[in-house]
DNA sequence: TCTGGGGTCCTAGGACCC
DNA sequence: TCTGGGGTCCTAGGACCC
């Protein structure tokens, strides 16, 4: 028997978070910009509109923004962390079998439900989800996760679906991926669109009726099963436990290039002492690290330079003085004077669970005096001005090592950031009578 | 002047071994 | 003079996702 998966994906999933603690942003142009205020990322529906388009840079949307009247926010990961998070909580009141795919969307499965029909628990989803955190949803619904995908896109650009579209019966299926464009087919990107559309691939249904070996032969196996899926024939499993992290990576642009190697170094500790409390707050190790640099991918060609150096650490460890360090040491290896770097970051790599890593008995341990100082590190840092796990803290740690540096000339720009009314007790919305 | 951040998987090719 | 082939591991790069 074959199963059902519904996709449950949050609409506008930052403008909606805006708009639940300002109602007055309701029917109107609103986006989200990125860190550093560089780039939307995301548009209310009004702003879409506009033409405003995704990734467009600030500098270049400003006149539309400005001649329309949209409202602009800089991205509040803390607030949209944790109305996620809500909206998750609700979903999982349906059934035990959600994957949180990302941030805005879950995967449930549904094949329980038969009783009343696909669409009614599309709409009951729909409604609780709403009713619980504000936030608006659509549903796609389908044998295979590629066809649910395809689903919640019809649902989100047809209004007179009510946001619930049900492809579980074979009826339809080729009208909607007629309609869908073979770039918005979950696991096609831009360089496979391109490659298809040359050959005469345009839709989703197109791609369907494609032979399945020059398929394989153009695209791999990851190819083939988006091919498959599409056919109704499931290769991808609901994966609710998330598999275990691999690597982890802090990294940001700067608002202002670094030339100077000083500050530079000062900004990869930063990144390594964020990306060492990440290790802490997920119980995990690193064997090794990794410092990358950037310059802008704008400039000419012959000013462009990036590179990446790996040190392993010498064991297993979590502990912000041995990450900094060996970061450091990796970025002294790929610095290059005169080269205006425009981002850096760590990743941090062999990610194991804490305690089961082999100790090295020749190198500092990760437990002792150097664990508790850890501790005592993130229980203070945490305290009223910030939020393990939030992209949005704005670096204002009042402890850190003494190679982060005091002047943080590149700090993040956050001109629009709206309250982190959930998170922060000295952000809670006020309520007047 | 100003263009996000954080992940995964697959593949091809080289090194090395038997 | 003849100069294989298969397996494994690693890495870099490319593709994808949100």
């Amino acid at each position: 028997m074959t199963g059902v998966f519904a996709l449950i994906d949050c609409n506008n999933f930052y403008v909606s978070c805006e708009r639940v603690f300002d109602p007055a942003l309701e029917g109107r142009p609103v986006v989200v910009l990125s860190n550093n205020d560089g780039c939307v990322i995301a548009r209310s529906n009004e702003a879409k509109a506009l033409g405003i388009g995704m990734g467009t840079a600030l500098f270049e949307a400003r006149p539309l923004l400005e001649k329309h009247g949209v409202r602009v926010y800089s991205s509040n990961y803390a607030l949209y962390g944790d109305m996620s998070n809500r909206v998750m909580a609700a979903l999982s009141e349906f059934t035990p079998n959600v994957e949180v795919y990302s941030i805005d969307e879950a995967f449930l499965d549904l094949s329980g439900f038969r009783r009343l029909g696909s669409g009614r628990h599309g709409r009951d989803i729909r409604a609780k989800v709403h009713r619980w955190t504000g936030i608006p949803v659509s549903a796609g619904i389908a044998a295979t996760k590629t066809l649910a995908k395809l689903a919640g896109g019809i649902a989100k650009r047809y209004p007179e679906t009510g946001g619930v579209f049900d492809l579980t019966g074979l009826s339809g299926r080729r009208d909607a991926m007629a309609a869908t464009d073979i770039g918005g087919v979950w696991g096609i990107g831009h360089r496979y669109a391109r490659m298809l559309r040359r050959n005469g691939i345009e839709t989703a249904l197109h791609f369907h009726d494609a032979a399945g070996p020059w398929v394989r032969k153009r695209m791999g196996v990851a190819g083939a099963r988006t091919w498959l899926e599409l056919k109704g024939v499931a290769c991808f499993d609901l994966e609710c436990q998330p598999p275990a992290r691999k690597t982890t990576v802090v990294s940001r642009s700067f608002r202002d290039a670094i030339e100077n190697e000083e500050e530079l170094r000062q900004a990869v500790a930063v990144f390594a002492a964020r990306a060492a409390e990440k290790l802490r707050e997920g119980g995990l190790t690193a064997g090794s690290v990794t410092a990358f640099v950037a310059t802008s991918r704008f400039g000419p060609a012959r000013h462009q330079y990036h590179n990446a150096a790996t040190v392993a650490l010498a064991s297993p460890s979590n502990h912000t003085g041995a990450v900094t360090k060996a970061a450091l040491a990796a970025l002294k290896g790929i610095f290059r004077r005169r080269r205006r770097y425009k981002k850096a970051g760590v990743m941090l790599l062999d990610l194991a669970a804490a305690g089961r890593a082999q100790p090295n008995l020749f190198a500092p341990s990760n437990d002792g005096r150097g664990g508790r100082l850890m501790e005592a590190l993130d229980r203070i840092n945490r305290k009223d001005w910030g939020e393990p796990g939030s992209g949005a803290r704005g670096w204002g740690d009042l402890l850190h090592y003494g190679a982060a540096g005091i002047h943080r000339g590149w700090r993040m720009k956050q001109a629009y950031r709206s309250p982190r009314y959930t998170t922060n007790w000295n952000e809670l919305p006020v309520a007047r009578g």
